[in-house]
DNA sequence: TATTGTTATACTCTATAACTATA
DNA sequence: TATAGTTATAGAGTATAACAATA
């Protein structure tokens, strides 16, 4: 391949002084979107057989978990614009795997719903992603898996909250 | 705000079945996803200070540590393709952040290295990009916060280690 | 034949502003 | 005045194919 690179394979993590992403290495930010990118593209290749993405699989989730919930509450609860979340909702409406609904106590408003083919898609997606998911954590002790997600989670409440803090 | 969206603001590990996202919040690639956004978007405004993104201190960062790398040697680093790296790497020369040199022993390839400026404007940089990092890493148990990069790094080697045995 | 750097292109995701209809 | 949904648009990141020069 090319000259003047080493890579750490028995080990994930290395203190080779010689590696030349070493002061990246230090910074949780990097790890993280390695780590992510590698897990993106694993379930997106998982996804394409039930023609979904990430991002019409998460927002079908959402709804089949909860129905009744308002395209602004779907925006929300998933962090995306309202106005990116537009496109995702016509797609996923236009195979009838969710119906939009009036709202009749807020005619603004659209209540959506999945349909039984849309929560019939989604459990077997779901499952597919569950099984790589598995796959995927099973290269972590089995005792520092609830600390991975814990972590994850306090990293994006810190940030979030911070960024609140200045904003105010 | 919303109605019927209820966040979990006493713990980052919340059990409570009515959020809407509980389906997903099982994943490590939606806890990753979410986790990486937030310390982008915090990453990527720090680095506004120094007119720098995420893609060209990466970059820098790497040529700074290691002088003497082709593009080629950068983009397999840092996992990016290297038609996408030439308009970094133009970016950064155009600034004389860096400099390319014909390679004597191969006439294909540029070996690239910082400039004197481009070698401080990292270093300041990386001190501001270190401090947040240490802010966003002190939500986390401090003897956590090995197995936190371990866990990632991990995540990242074997997903990579399954593809390449995919496509053999 | 294969590799290095390059150009062109296309697709996704993300962010912002502005509009309409309703509240 | 503010909110829900929408449209348009622009930026960034990413992926692929093809090319000239060189190995």
């Amino acid at each position: 391949m090319s000259h003047g690179v080493r890579r750490a394979s028995e080990t994930a993590v290395s203190n080779d002084s010689a590696l030349p992403d070493r002061s990246l290495r230090g910074f949780v930010g990097y790890n993280l979107k390695r780590a992510y990118n590698a897990v993106q593209a694993d379930v997106s290749r998982t996804l394409v057989a039930f023609d979904l993405r990430i991002g019409t699989f998460s927002v079908l989730s959402v709804i089949s978990d909860t129905p009744g919930l308002r395209q602004s509450d779907v925006a929300a609860i998933l962090s995306v614009e309202r106005s990116n979340l537009v496109l995702i909702v016509d797609e996923l409406e236009r195979r009838k795997l969710i119906a939009r609904q009036q709202d009749p106590a807020d005619r603004r408003a659209y209540v959506l719903s999945a349909t039984d083919s849309g929560q019939e898609l989604y459990r077997r997606a779901w499952a597919a992603v569950r099984r790589q998911d598995q796959n995927t954590m099973a290269a972590i002790a089995p005792a520092e898996r609830a600390n991975l997600l814990n972590a994850l989670q306090m990293i994006e409440t810190t940030l979030r909250e911070d960024r609140d803090d200045q904003s105010k």
